[in-house]
DNA sequence: CCGACAACCTGACGGC
DNA sequence: TGCCGTCAGGTTGTCG
């Protein structure tokens, strides 16, 4: 489900419901997502108050008024929502009951998504990932990263250690729209064109967060409300379809995953 | 070191 | 109606 707008997404909701809040009950209905749940994760977590919830790449990073951090990872199909009247959905995994009664459900189907309590300020799953696209990235920073490389760029935008948040929706858009082509390797990608990758990339992001991220098949916020960002696709998921350009958009694979282009307009 | 690929898991959809 | 193959917003680990 969330690439970096959809869990800036998720981010803004849950600020807004659980900042300040304290948890009063925890439950878990299964011991594993991707990983097992820390033995000790529901003692860890009630009676604390949430002070702030920060993102870094597609992780929320949730401050407790005891100094550690609760982790979580959306996978693919992970959505929080608060106020949920019932929690036996089949894949309501886990329920947080804060002291005035709300109460916020994870859902996963696909069960990727991961949870951790950290107790210092480093995390095993965040030692090796690359910049924030939005705070600490120039086009001299991704010149660095990807120089030599002999992968394609698509695939290097998708790897975290290049830059974090970008997922295959927006590396595919962002390919449109500076039209570079998927399958050019990251050694042949000029520093003016990793400028423009930069800025289009940045753009982008920002669009989708302010359209509430970009909803397929199940991303919601945790309000419930959609992402709108999906109208504003111009080759993801248009295989078959006109590119702005006026060519056709086309779609293959590239490291196991859909690569949406235009052969027209990206060269 | 590098890159392709399988694996984790459920569900939706199209073809037969 | 059912069964099978394919694909889905991500990440990690393995193999050549």
């Amino acid at each position: 489900m969330p690439e970096l707008p959809e869990v800036e997404t998720v981010r803004t909701g849950l600020e807004m419901a659980w900042v300040g809040h304290k948890i009063v009950e925890v439950e878990l209905r299964r011991k594993t997502l991707r990983f097992p749940f820390p033995e000790d994760m529901i003692e860890r977590l009630q009676g604390r108050k949430i002070v702030a919830i920060r993102r870094r790449a597609k992780y929320l990073l949730v401050d407790l008024d005891n100094g550690s951090i609760w982790l979580n990872h959306l996978g693919m199909t992970g959505r929080w929502t608060y106020d949920a009247s019932e929690y036996d959905g089949k894949h309501d995994h886990v329920m947080i009951r804060f002291e005035d009664g709300s109460v916020s459900v994870y859902n996963d189907p696909r069960r990727f998504g991961v949870m951790d309590i950290m107790v210092g300020a480093s995390h095993k799953l965040l030692d090796h990932l690359g910049p924030e696209p939005l705070e600490d990235w120039s086009g001299v920073e991704l010149a660095d990263r990807i120089g030599g490389r002999k992968s394609p760029i698509k695939t290097l935008l998708l790897d975290q250690r290049t830059v974090v948040g970008i997922g295959n929706i927006y590396a595919c858009e962002v390919l449109n729209r500076v039209q570079i082509s998927p399958t050019r390797k990251g050694g042949d990608i000029s520093e003016e064109e990793c400028r423009l990758l930069v800025s289009e990339s940045r753009k982008v992001l920002l669009e989708a967060i302010a359209a509430g991220g970009s909803t397929l098949k199940d991303f919601k916020a945790v309000d419930g409300s959609l992402g709108y960002f999906t109208h504003q696709f111009r080759v993801y998921d248009k295989e078959g379809q006109k590119c702005p350009c006026g060519g056709t958009v086309e779609r293959f694979m590239q490291s196991g995953r859909s690569t949406f282009w235009c052969s027209s307009c990206q060269d």
